[in-house]
DNA sequence: CCTAACAGTTAGGCTACCTAACTATGACCG
DNA sequence: CGGTCATAGTTAGGTAGCCTAACTGTTAGG
C-alpha cells in the first residue's frame, strides 16, 4: 500500500459516519451494561470460556493467553478478569496436565447459570429498544451486522 | 408495557446478534483510539464544544451539565475531562455572565485545530479498514448507520 | 546442563467513570 | 428583606479495566 491514494471521499465520510455512529453507541453498551451483576468485561471472558471450553479436544478449560489473545488485552489484563471470577465462584483455575507453566481456566456450574441468565437479560433490553424500529429498520441493521463481524474478524488477524 | 411480551424469536436473535456485534466492536474502537494525541472522551468532549460552541446564539462556549448530558455521563466527569483539557489548552472555561454558578467552556484554537487533526486521521484509520470490503458490503453498512443513529437518539432522551 | 523462550502472576500506574459531600449563587415566597 | 430550597459546579475518594515492567517457574534446544 503506497502512501497517497487520493482518499475516496466517498469512503472518508463512510469512515466519519461509522465512527460517529459507534462513538454514540457507548450509551447503548452501557445501558445494556447497567443490567448489573456482570460487568461487560467479565461476560465477555466467561462466553469465551463457554465457546473454549468443554466444546474443544483440550483437556478441559482455556490457557489465559489464548483468553487475552480473544478479548485483545494483555495477559495481565486477563489474569485480573479470571481472578475476580474465580473469587466470585463463576470460574476454576487448574494446572495443564501436560505444561507445568500453563494455566486451564474453565466455567464452573455457576458460571454457567451467571452467563446464561446475564444474556437473557441483556438481550431483553436490546430486543426492547429494537422493538420501537420498522421492520425495514431491522431489515437494514440485521444486514449490516455480518458487515461489521467481517470487519472486527480482520482486526482479530 | 405489560409484562410477558412473548418475546418474538426473531427479535430477540437480531437482539443477540447485535450485541454481539458491539461487543466484538470494542477491538475496533481501541484501534481507533490507538492513534495517541487526544483520548476517545477527550476528542468527544472537543466536539461537543465545537458544535455547540460558536453557533449556538449562546455568549459563547457551552455549560458543564450540558456537555455531560450530552456525552451521557455525570457532571463530575465532565469536569474532570474540561479540566484535562484546560491544562492541555485546547478549551477554556470563562464565567458566564447571566449566572454566576454557571460556566461556558469553549474551544480554543489549538482546541479546533486538535480536533481537526485528531478527526482526520482516524478517519483515514477506519477509511483503510473499510477500503477492504465489497461494494455491497459497504452498502449495507451505510444503510444501517441511519438506524443505529436512530437507536442512538431514543436513548437519548 | 545452561541458556533462551515461554506462561503466568505481581506490582505499580493511568484513564474514565461513579457517588457523596461541599460551596456558591439564584429564585421563590411570606 | 430574609429564609429556604433548588441549581451549577467542584472536590474528595473509590472502582473497573486496561497497560508496562519486573519477577517466578517451566520447558526446549544446543
Amino acid at each position: 500500500m503506497t502512501v497517497s491514494e487520493p482518499a475516496d471521499p466517498g469512503l472518508v465520510a463512510l469512515a466519519q459516519d461509522f465512527r460517529e455512529a459507534l462513538r454514540h453507541s457507548i450509551y447503548l453498551v452501557r445501558r445494556l451494561d447497567a443490567d448489573g451483576e456482570l460487568s461487560a468485561a467479565q461476560l465477555s471472558t466467561l462466553k469465551m470460556l463457554m465457546e473454549g471450553g468443554p466444546t474443544s479436544r483440550e483437556p478441559s478449560g482455556v490457557r489465559v493467553g489464548d483468553i487475552a489473545r480473544n478479548l485483545g488485552v494483555k495477559v495481565p489484563s486477563a489474569t485480573e478478569q479470571i481472578i475476580k471470577l474465580e473469587r466470585a465462584g463463576l470460574a476454576r483455575r487448574e494446572p495443564d496436565p501436560h505444561d507445568a507453566r500453563a494455566v486451564r481456566v474453565a466455567l464452573t456450574e455457576a458460571g454457567l447459570a451467571a452467563v446464561d441468565a446475564a444474556n437473557e437479560r441483556r438481550n431483553a433490553v436490546m430486543a426492547g429498544i429494537l422493538s420501537s424500529l420498522s421492520d425495514g429498520d431491522r431489515a437494514a441493521l440485521a444486514a449490516a451486522l455480518p458487515v461489521i463481524g467481517k470487519i472486527n474478524a480482520t482486526l482479530q488477524a
